[in-house]
RNA sequence: UCCUCAAUAGCUCAUUUGGUAGAGCAUCUGACUGUUAAUCAGAAGGUAGCUGGUUCGAAUCCAGCUUGAGGAGCCA
C-alpha cells in the first residue's frame, strides 16, 4: 500500500533520513519542466517546492508537462546534496489528473511569469497558486492565530459581535443598510445595517465579562479607493474593565511587540521569500526582518495631541491649525522630517470635536482621553480611548453629534450600572499584515477583497 | 469622490515631433539525463482598452467612457 504524503513533511530537514529509499507516493502541480528530466512540484502546503527526476520510460507523457498540470507521482526518495531540500523523488508512476484546459491555464495569470499584483487581481480567483500570496496567506493566518493566542493567555474573553445591527452613528464612516428581501419587505421593523465597528456590543459584553475582545469583518460604504481601504476589513477590538489611557496603551504597544515577535520568529522562511521577490522582480530592496526588528526592540514615540502640533508648526507653520486631524502628509512629515525614525508613534489626547462620541473627555473639556498608533508606511493601525463613563456626559455629547438617541439609547443605559471606568482599541488587521509582508496595497492582503467596483 | 498619469502580442515593455507594428519571456515544432524562472534551433502570434471626432492618412492629435497606478479626502 502506497502512502501518500504532503510536501511539507516529506522536506522536513530532520526527517530526511526515514524517506531515503522509500517508496511515496505524493500529489501536487507542476511549477517547471527542466532538462527533460527534472520536475518541480508544489502542493501548497510548503512555500518549497519537490523535486522529480523523470526519466526516458515517461516519454510519451512528459510531452503533456506544462506549468500547473496537476500530477499523481509515486517514486523512490533519493538523497541528493546538489538539491537545496537534498532530496528528490525519482518517478516510478506518474498519473495526469484529467479535465484541465491548458489554453485557459497558460493564457491566465497561472503562466509561468511576472505578472503585477494589478495585473493578478483581474484574476484574483487563481491568485492562491502563486507562490507570493501563498506566502501572504500563511503569514495572515499565522497571525490570526497568535492574536487569539495571545488573548486566551491574557484571559481575554472572545465575543462574536453581531455583523448586522441598527446603530449607524458610531461616527466610523458611511453604513451598507440593508432589505431584508429583494421584494425590500423589511422584518427588523427598523433599519439595519451592516456592522462597522463591534465596539458598542463589545462593551456591554465587558460590564459582564471584564475582559473582552471581537475578531471579525466589519463594513464601510466610503467611496474610498486608495492601498489601504476595504469596504469589508477585519478588525481587532478589545475593550478592559477597569483600564485607564495609559494602560491600554501600554497593552496595545505589548500586543503588538508580541505579534511581529512570532512572526519575525516563526515566518522567517515567508519574510525571507518575500524579500526574494521584491529584490527579484521589484529592484527594491525591503528588509522585512529589520522591519519588525526594529519594531520590537525600539520604545515607541508617544506625544500628545497638543505636542504633535506644536512639532508641526515648528516645521512649517500653515502646515496644521489646533483642531485639525492629522492627515497622511502630516505623518509623512512627522516620521520623514521631524522624528526622522520609522518607528511607531502614539498620539495620545486629541481634541473631542474629531473623536467620536464616546471617548471619555479631559479636565479641560476639549481633548479626550484618546490615542492613535501611527506606523511608519502604513498610517494608522490601531485607535482606541478610555470610554466615557458618565450617564450625562454621554447623553450630551449624542446631542452635540447629533446622533439619534433612540438606536443607542441600549449603550448609554450601560452606564447606569455605575462610574466604571474602561478603555479599548480596535486594530486594523489587513494593515497589521501590510506593514509585515510590505504589500503595497490592502487588496493583496485579504483573500477575498471587497472594494468600490469590486464585482465588475 | 477629487487631482495627475497610464492603457500596444498571453506577460513585461519598445515604437523620437501623424506615414504598412518590434523585442525578451510564455506558446507551438525539434534537440537535450544533473537542471535550479535550464539552454540551443525554428515557427506562429496584434482591428494598439471602448465609442466617436480631426486628417489624404491616427498606436500617436481631440472629446467622452472603461480599467489601472500615484496622490488627496474619509478612515482602520
Amino acid at each position: 500500500m502506497i502512502k501518500y504524503y504532503k510536501i511539507k513533511d516529506l522536506l522536513k530537514k530532520n526527517d530526511i533520513i526515514n524517506f531515503i529509499n522509500k517508496i511515496v507516493g505524493v500529489k501536487g502541480w507542476i511549477l517547471f519542466f527542466r532538462n527533460n528530466l527534472f520536475l518541480e512540484i508544489n502542493d501548497g502546503t510548503t512555500i518549497d517546492n519537490l523535486q522529480i527526476i523523470v526519466n526516458q520510460k515517461f516519454n510519451d507523457l512528459k510531452k503533456k508537462f506544462f506549468p500547473n498540470l496537476c500530477l499523481k507521482i509515486i517514486g523512490k526518495v533519493k538523497y541528493q546534496k546538489k538539491n537545496k531540500n537534498n532530496i528528490e523523488i525519482k518517478a516510478k508512476f506518474i498519473k495526469i489528473y484529467n479535465g484541465y484546459n491548458k489554453k485557459f491555464i497558460i493564457k491566465s495569470i497561472l503562466q509561468n511569469k511576472y505578472h503585477r499584483l494589478s495585473k493578478i487581481r483581474e484574476q484574483s480567483y487563481l491568485r492562491f497558486r502563486k507562490k507570493i500570496f501563498l506566502t501572504i496567506f500563511r503569514i495572515r493566518h499565522y497571525l490570526f492565530l497568535e492574536i487569539h493566542n495571545y488573548l486566551k493567555k491574557k484571559d481575554i474573553i472572545y465575543i462574536s459581535t453581531p455583523l448586522i445591527n441598527n446603530n449607524n452613528a458610531e461616527g466610523a464612516g458611511e453604513t451598507f443598510q440593508l432589505k431584508s428581501n429583494e421584494q425590500g419587505k423589511d422584518i427588523f421593523n427598523n433599519k439595519a445595517y451592516l456592522t462597522v465597528s463591534g465596539q458598542l456590543e463589545l462593551e456591554s459584553a465587558m460590564y459582564g465579562l471584564s475582559n473582552v475582545y471581537s475578531f471579525g469583518p466589519v463594513f464601510r460604504a466610503d467611496n474610498s479607493n486608495t492601498d489601504k481601504h476595504l469596504c469589508e476589513f477585519w478588525m481587532l477590538e478589545i475593550e478592559i474593565l477597569f483600564c485607564k489611557l495609559k494602560n491600554i496603551i501600554k497593552l496595545s504597544i505589548k500586543f503588538i511587540k508580541y505579534l511581529l515577535k512570532k512572526v519575525l520568529i516563526n515566518c522567517k522562511k515567508e519574510l525571507n521569500n518575500l524579500m526574494i521577490y521584491y529584490n527579484k522582480y521589484r529592484n527594491k530592496n525591503i528588509n522585512l526582518l529589520d522591519r519588525l526588528t526594529v519594531i520590537i526592540k525600539n520604545k515607541f514615540i508617544i506625544k500628545t495631541y497638543n505636542q504633535i502640533i506644536i512639532l508641526l508648526k515648528k516645521y512649517k507653520n500653515n502646515i496644521i491649525n489646533w483642531g485639525d486631524d492629522i492627515g497622511s502628509i502630516h505623518e509623512k512629515i512627522l516620521f520623514n522630517n521631524i522624528f526622522k525614525k520609522q518607528i511607531p508613534i502614539i498620539i495620545y489626547n486629541y481634541p473631542k470635536k474629531i473623536k467620536p462620541f464616546y471617548m471619555k473627555e479631559n479636565k479641560d473639556k476639549i481633548t479626550t482621553k484618546s490615542f492613535d498608533i501611527l506606523f511608519p508606511f502604513i498610517g494608522e493601525i490601531i485607535g482606541g480611548s478610555e470610554r466615557e463613563d458618565n450617564y450625562q456626559k454621554l447623553y450630551n455629547n449624542i446631542k452635540e453629534k447629533k446622533i439619534n438617541l433612540k438606536n443607542i439609547k441600549w449603550y448609554i443605559n450601560l452606564r447606569k450600572l455605575g462610574k466604571l471606568y474602561h478603555s479599548g482599541f480596535g486594530l486594523g488587521f489587513e494593515r497589521l499584515i501590510q506593514y509585515i509582508t510590505g504589500i503595497k496595497n490592502i487588496r493583496d492582503v485579504i483573500p477575498f477583497p471587497i472594494y468600490p467596483g469590486y464585482t465588475k
